[in-house]
DNA sequence: CGACCAATTGAGCCATCTCAATATGTGTGG
DNA sequence: CCACACATATTGAGATGGCTCAATTGGTCG
């Protein structure tokens, strides 16, 4: 049966089933929204995987705030493997039930120079960009630009995973995640969405958001999706990552 | 001769300097200040390493501004590089005069499983490190504690390559650099700067930035080092990371 | 000296914040 | 099916941190 991660790795590369076999689980669990799946400061030898729900990265601030510096969606690991044991310099929280796999570190160990492991790599360094998207988003845009923007980083992450297609897509978390997410307060944000609204880019029922016009909503929030290296566009494929590879040695 | 990545991943993870070895270095070569030492959206099949100077990640914005996501130093490089091509989604400019060599490829691939991959793979998870950093700072923190911050992590990486010590450094930034990192605008930073200035917090003389108490700074900056990943204390060394490697075979 | 870049200062404005009240929705026990 | 509790969303009103525009000063270099 076809798992998040898997489903991403091979649209994201044209890995094939075959090739995920070296990705193997440890026993499922499960976190209730609001729950911690892991601490901050916390030492961990292992990934997990996030296969439904939705989590965040965050830092609680001195004064109680919360930061969050990444949302977690099906697919995604909470943390990047490679050292043994690592200590985190940050909290990984479940803003929604989810359900979480542990991935042992073998995965990453045994994966390596294969296509898998240049797959795992690419997710990554995506990981990277869309934090570094955040950086120039949440530093530059006015706060109506910064929530359309993520909104469109959810379409393509989760339609990355099956759970979005051009229109619409399914979005459970409450107005104070994004804020804490974009920097705003939860009433600007609640400001910010309804103007969005009636302009006409989106609309929500039923926590779900349905987009018009993709493309006008793109336009809006400036959101250049090549940073996410959908369709071959970004980064090369791991087909051709490793033909260049094998000609190298 | 000591380059500052080989003082850095000494001092990081006590890699002793035979364990540089595998650090083969291509032509050295200068990019004068508002130079681009990458361009947006360039393929590239190395890295370079920031040899001396200060350069930068930005992105463009389409009205113009400029949202700097990273500070590269000496000993940094301007990417992480591990799969063969990679079309980057930043640019890389030379904030002053900066001296950079290639790095190939070949580096990363030869210390596969050494603890000089451990390295470096250490020195890629301090980068996304501060990235997270700065996001909780610059969507949560008054500006003044963001700018106080950025000085004091400016101060530990500066002082991991031998260019600061507790009380002082050099900083050949302009105000607009700041202000483009932190998402303020320069007459603000300009003000923000004074005000520390007069809170005693620094003094600023011929581009060199006097701490007169560290610790003070750190706590009104809300910064915990911890995340930087020095002195053993975060990752653990990779002395105990190869031990661990070792009997895990 | 003139040109230019960076830093500084002043003044007015507005995006976003805080505080606080109200409304809406949802689950639980009776 | 009601009633209460609690979480979330919405609205209003006033405060403010940081912005923009524009002018001035100071430093550096040919």
């Amino acid at each position: 049966m076809h798992n998040p991660l898997t489903l991403k790795l091979e649209r994201l590369c044209g890995l094939e089933a075959a090739e995920c076999a070296g990705l193997s689980f440890g026993e499922p669990s499960f976190a209730d929204a609001h729950e911690d799946i892991l601490a901050d400061g916390q030492v961990v030898s292992h990934a997990k995987l996030i296969l439904s729900g939705i989590a965040c990265h965050y830092k609680l601030m001195r004064d109680g705030r919360r930061a969050i510096t990444a949302f977690l969606l099906p697919g995604d690991f909470t943390n990047h493997q490679m050292p043994e044991r690592q200590r985190l310099n940050f909290a990984v929280g479940a803003l929604t039930p989810c359900r979480v796999v542990d991935v042992p570190l073998a995965t990453w160990r045994n994966a390596a120079n294969s296509r898998l492991s240049h797959a795992l790599f690419l997710s990554m360094m995506i990981d990277i960009a869309i934090q570094r998207a955040w950086l120039a988003n949440i530093s530059q845009q006015p706060a109506d630009k910064r929530v359309a923007h993520l909104l469109c980083e959810f379409r393509h992450r989760l339609a990355l995973v099956g759970l979005a297609d051009g229109s619409s897509f399914r979005l459970p978390l409450i107005q104070q995640d994004l804020a804490d997410a974009q920097g705003l307060s939860v009433v600007h944000v609640n400001r910010v969405l309804q103007h969005i609204k009636e302009v006409g880019l989106i609309r929500i029922r039923d926590r779900t958001v349905l987009i018009g016009d993709l493309s006008r909503l793109e336009a809006f929030a400036e959101f250049d999706p090549s940073y996410l290296h959908l369709e071959g566009g970004g980064l090369l494929s791991a087909n051709a990552l490793c033909e260049t590879a094998e000609r190298a040695k």
